[in-house]
RNA sequence: GGUCGAUUAGCUCAGUGGUAGAGCACUGCAUUGACAUUGCAGGGGUCACUAGUUCGAACCUAGUAUCGACCACCA
């Protein structure tokens, strides 16, 4: 006999080893088998497991689990993706905090990896137990990790393809750039906010003390203001870039400009001696309507300017560093001046490296951060006097004062306008720092030619997104999609495989400037490559000698050679390898296919590719699923990396916010599956919260919520309530009693295989449906496998919730609620032959039940399978049910549906005349036909029982004052008239005359409507008719048993 | 500005043309036999609004209102 209650913690991870140490999880390679593949979308080695992945990878488990049960060839692909930024930053972190001096510079390049490496060894990868606690049956002895070997291969191949097709390019390219990892970002991982800033309006005067008239005119070409300007009046939100400004943009059409375009203005910040002078020019971009109309041009630290700089060929001035502060490298600011005056005015030719070596930030700035010298380059403007002013807007006049009744007062005091608005700010979404536009070399992926077929393949449904709308969003993206920077100035990552050297080792640099710098690419999947590309490329040149090639000290390849005729000079010269790393994303692109062994041409590969369904969240549709599209069909001969995207919602608390740590409403899945107390859950979610003065808020609120902390609900209950809240919109709003309420169902499922246990139910027996007797049981089976069929139905067609209500539905309403209560009589009965049946038929049901439960609660259902009989199997490796045959017998379920109405219609009567619920009654039926009359005799006893009665007859008239009501064709007749007062059950009678008398008119109205008949599906009009009867019927009972009382 | 979505019972949400549903909450009754993590019975909805299509609309179409997400943005 099994326990009184299921105790998850007792045999969830018991149960879990044995499956895994029973290489339930691995793909069975029966190649008689369909293949089935997922792909899990590769947590962060840093990770750990959250709402989304637990509902993520419930889903995932889900589809699985089932697949494998009818028979597929599975395999869950596990894994991890190293995460660059996130994984840096952890470590740097701890570097930090453990108190020492050192950090990720300091130690170096390589002491810092082998740091990392330590760290992912020993902290790296909980989230695989946490994903092991959920039960999720991943093929784990082929797990993933993005910065293995063998993904690396996969890695430099891909880009060593890309390159020679062109497709991957090494660009000088304003990009995002992330001051506190000092690297560049792609803009994916770039997230917009609004904030508040101010806009400044500054006067850019012109040069020589030029003047012009400056008109403006309102919409009917009024004047407004007419006025003689000797500046330009510039708006502008960061006053800093003025430093690197290259030009002064106006819109072609704009008529208040004309008079000024092609003249020069003057920046009017930094030495007086020095002030560079900058060109007017047109350009589409400037909108007349906004700001003043100009707008100022730095091309080096704004994307719309680039955009401008490029068209109209404007020198782009970088002025800060990787940290965000203005530049303080290179040569005095007074000399630099001159050299960009000479440029703007045309005197001078410009070339990019020329451009960049500038430092153009006054001296005064340099060293300063972007946001300190902001202030200061404001302070200065004003304090000279070319603020644009305005009459402030706040003083009011004193008293006595004349104050014109309209128009300007010339008598409030001038004021700098600076406009408080709402701007639009860049931040990092992982270092939360402003991030500057930065114009660096990166390499870049030609993104536009791989989305082509990408797109193509969504668009002829090679690929679907589930739920569908899903591929707008796709589509959106792909179309408009920019180079993906994918270069990344930080350690941690595959290394760009990318070598520098100089196209001449010799030759020498007087020849030609260019050759100074190294600029001969090598690029090379292995090693291998790489050395014979040098040595050949080198060892061709016809002025130099080569000594040696040492390549000891990879990545850096140094050549030792000799000018050809003087071979007194000795020489050397590294190869070096690029310093930065791919976004972590380019290897993440790779996963359905480098997981597989690609290059090599593995089982693996030909079988698992392409994967059956990817599921994921949206937010990562861009990041992930388009990448892996583009890279799949590139590299894949054009097949699709997975068939189907089953875009899942996103997990929010009760209350529908986002759960975020400094909310302190993270719910952490494997608190539910453990329980915690209500101690140990507000320190865990008041640490480490980014502001802490939100700690005391966060406590209170928690405590209010949840003062007993978390009961341990089983990672079954869990899974459930995801499964069940897993519909097609986009948020699921998680709440805690939902998750107690599928742990009692779990506590259901358990008592009923006990009931059953003690009524010596056969477990482990098959049963024949064809050979069943009793109606009854022939009724359960039939239900059961409506059951499963609903089921398989609903998860073929991703909807989780409808699967999961199915299974709920059957196993708490119509096996306990129903089958139990109607076994018992047969169980407990002296039928020794109806006994066996039933007892075959109940642990059969069970068994089934176990079955089309184990996909969503796997462990309760493991455990119930493994102790209701000896079993050299598990419930994990048993077959469908349905999928060899179904059984479906009508009859039986029209009998048994006449059953459970007569019971629940005598109930409902009891209930509502207020019969005391022990006090047991006598029934007749009158006017019952012979079906019905057979009916009562095969099931007076259950019916007896359930509807608690003394007694169950056919009769030919009802007893006067008794109380009716109707099922089918006979009025089933309570002989209770001792117990009620007549008057009341007129009423009663009345109320139900009423309810039918609405549906009915509503019936008759349709069914009278000529279109209606005419027009609808003639069985839907059948049914209606059918219907009008069926309760003409039963209102002209009760009609006649309302005259028979109100007659007394 | 573009795209997608939401509005149904007190709460959280299912429901894609044919009798409005679930869980929780609520009300009444039930307590020794599988289960109080329970059972039985019940109350509760103008399906945001307007107009249309249709024999028939929560569902389709158009519009309105309110809320939300994502993307892109004016210096």
């Amino acid at each position: 006999m099994i326990d009184q209650r299921f105790d998850p913690k007792a045999h969830e991870q018991r149960i879990y080893q044995r499956w895994e140490e029973s290489g339930c999880f691995r793909p069975s390679m029966d190649t008689s088998a369909e293949p089935y593949a997922i792909m899990i979308p590769p947590p962060n080695v840093t990770g750990s497991l959250h709402m989304g992945h637990a509902l993520n990878n419930t889903v995932q488990d889900i589809l699985c689990r089932f697949e494998r049960m009818r028979g597929k060839n599975v395999r869950w692909q596990p894994g991890m993706d190293h995460a660059g930024i996130a994984t840096q930053m952890v470590v740097e972190r701890q570097l930090a905090a453990s108190g020492g001096n050192q950090d990720r510079r300091s130690m170096g390049r390589d002491a810092f990896i082998e740091k990392v490496w330590e760290w992912k060894e020993e902290s790296g990868g909980t989230i695989l137990n946490q994903l092991k606690r959920l039960g999720a049956s991943c093929d784990w002895e082929n797990t993933k990790f993005t910065l293995d070997e063998d993904m690396n291969k996969a890695v430099n191949k891909v880009f060593v393809d890309l390159y020679n097709e062109g497709l991957i390019y090494r660009a000088k390219r304003l990009v995002n750039w992330d001051p506190h990892f000092q690297t560049a970002i792609s803009n994916l991982e770039v997230e917009n906010k609004e904030v508040d800033g101010h806009m400044w309006h500054f006067k850019y005067p012109l040069a020589d003390g030029e003047t012009y008239t400056y008109v403006e005119k309102d919409e009917d070409g009024n004047v407004t203001l007419e006025e003689t300007r000797d500046y330009i009046s510039i708006a502008t939100t960061r006053p800093e870039t003025m430093l690197g400004d290259g030009a002064v943009a106006v819109h072609p059409s704009d008529a208040r400009y004309a008079p000024i375009v092609g003249k020069l203005c003057e920046i009017p910040v930094g030495p007086k001696e020095h002030r560079r002078l900058i060109p007017i020019i047109t350009d589409e971009y400037p909108d007349p309507d906004f700001g003043s109309g100009a707008v100022k041009i730095t091309g080096a630290h704004d994307f719309n300017d680039y955009q401008v700089a490029r068209r109209g060929g404007i020198p782009m001035y970088a002025l800060m560093d990787e940290k965000g502060f203005m530049r303080a490298d290179g040569e005095a600011y007074a000399a630099v001046a001159e050299v960009a005056q000479r440029i703007a005015e045309g005197k001078e030719d410009f070339d990019e490296a020329k451009i960049a070596a500038m430092n153009l930030v006054p001296d005064q700035y340099r060293g300063m951060d972007r946001f300190e010298a902001r202030k200061a380059v404001v302070e200065d403007i004003t304090a000279e006097g070319n603020a644009v002013m305005i009459a402030d807007p706040k003083w009011k006049p004193e008293e006595g004062d004349e104050v014109p009744a309209q128009g300007r007062d010339d008598t409030a005091p001038m004021i700098p306008l600076v406009e408080n608005k709402k701007i639009m700010q860049p931040f990092g979404d992982r270092s939360g720092v402003v991030i500057e536009p930065m114009l660096t070399d990166q390499w870049f992926v030609d993104a536009e030619t791989l989305a082509k077929p990408a797109i193509e393949a969504v668009r002829s449904g090679a690929t679907k997104f589930v739920p569908e709308n899903w591929d707008r969003t796709y589509y959106n993206w792909m179309e408009n999609i920019e180079p993906w920077c994918i270069s990344r100035q930080l350690w941690w990552g595959h290394r760009i495989p990318v070598w520098y050297g100089y196209e001449s080792l010799y030759r020498a640099a007087e020849d030609d400037p260019k050759l100074r710098r190294p600029q001969k690419l090598f690029v090379a999947e292995n090693y291998d490559d790489l050395k014979s590309a040098i040595t050949n490329f080198y060892s061709g040149q016809d002025d130099v000698v080569i000594e040696e090639f040492d390549f000891s000290g990879y990545p850096t390849v140094v050549v030792h050679y000799h000018k050809k005729g003087a071979p007194e000079f000795r020489f050397w010269r590294n190869v070096s390898q690029d310093e930065d790393v791919l976004d972590t994303w380019f290897s993440s692109g790779l996963w359905p296919f480098s997981t597989q062994g690609w290059p090599e041409e593995t089982d693996g590969l030909k079988t698992f590719y392409p994967g059956a369904t990817l599921v994921t969240a949206f937010d990562i549709i861009f990041f992930w699923v388009a990448r892996m599209m583009m890279l799949g069909i590139k590299f894949m001969d054009g097949e699709v990396p997975f068939k189907n995207v089953y875009i899942h919602a996103i997990v929010r608390d009760e209350n529908g916010k986002k759960m975020s740590k400094s909310e302190g409403n993270v719910i952490d899945p494997v608190d539910l599956i453990d329980g915690i107390e209500a101690d140990a859950l507000v320190a865990k979610r008041t640490t480490g919260l980014r502001q802490p003065e939100k700690a005391p808020q966060v406590e209170k609120a928690t405590r209010k919520r949840y003062p007993n902390g978390f009961e341990a609900y089983g990672a079954d209950a869990l899974r459930f309530t995801l499964a069940a809240m897993a519909t097609k919109g986009r948020d699921i709003n998680l709440s805690v009693e939902r998750v107690a309420g599928y742990r009692n169902f779990g506590t259901k499922l358990w008592n009923a295989t006990r009931f059953a246990q003690m009524n010596e139910a056969k477990f482990g027996v098959s049963i024949e449906p064809q050979s069943i007797d009793l109606s009854v049981n022939k009724w359960i089976v039939s239900e059961l496998y409506k059951c499963t069929a609903a089921v398989s139905e609903a998860i073929e067609d991703y909807r989780f919730n409808d699967a999961a209500s199915a299974a709920y539905h059957f196993t708490w309403d119509v096996l306990c609620d129903w089958y139990l209560e109607l076994s018992k009589p047969i169980l407990n009965g002296d039928d020794a032959e109806a006994k066996n049946e039933t007892q075959a038929v109940l642990g059969w049901v069970l068994e089934q039940t176990f079955v089309a439960l184990h996909p969503f609660m796997p462990f309760v259902t493991e455990v119930l399978w493994e102790q209701t009989a000896e079993r050299s199997d598990f419930l994990m490796q048993q077959t469908w049910p349905g999928l060899n045959g179904s059984f479906d017998d009508k009859d039986a379920g029209e009998e048994l549906d006449w059953v459970l109405k007569t019971i629940s219609q005598i109930r409902s009567v009891r209930s509502d005349v207020n019969v005391p619920a022990g006090a047991k009654v006598p029934v007749s039926l009158v006017g019952a036909n012979d079906e019905t009359g057979r009916r009562v005799a095969a099931h007076r006893d259950v019916i007896m029982r359930m509807a608690r009665l003394d007694k169950l007859d056919l009769a030919d008239a009802a007893p006067a004052g008794s109380v009716k009501t109707v099922v089918d064709e006979a009025t089933v007749v309570l002989e209770i008239a001792d117990l009620i007062d007549a008057g009341e059950e007129v009423a009663r009678l009345d109320k139900q005359l009423g309810k039918l008398g609405g549906e009915i008119t509503g019936l008759e109205k349709r069914l009278g409507n000529e279109a209606f008949v005419a027009k609808a599906p003639a069985e839907v009009v059948a049914e209606q008719r059918e219907r009008l009867a069926e309760l003409q019927g039963a209102r002209d009972k009760l009609s006649v048993a309302r005259e028979q009382l109100a007659a007394l």
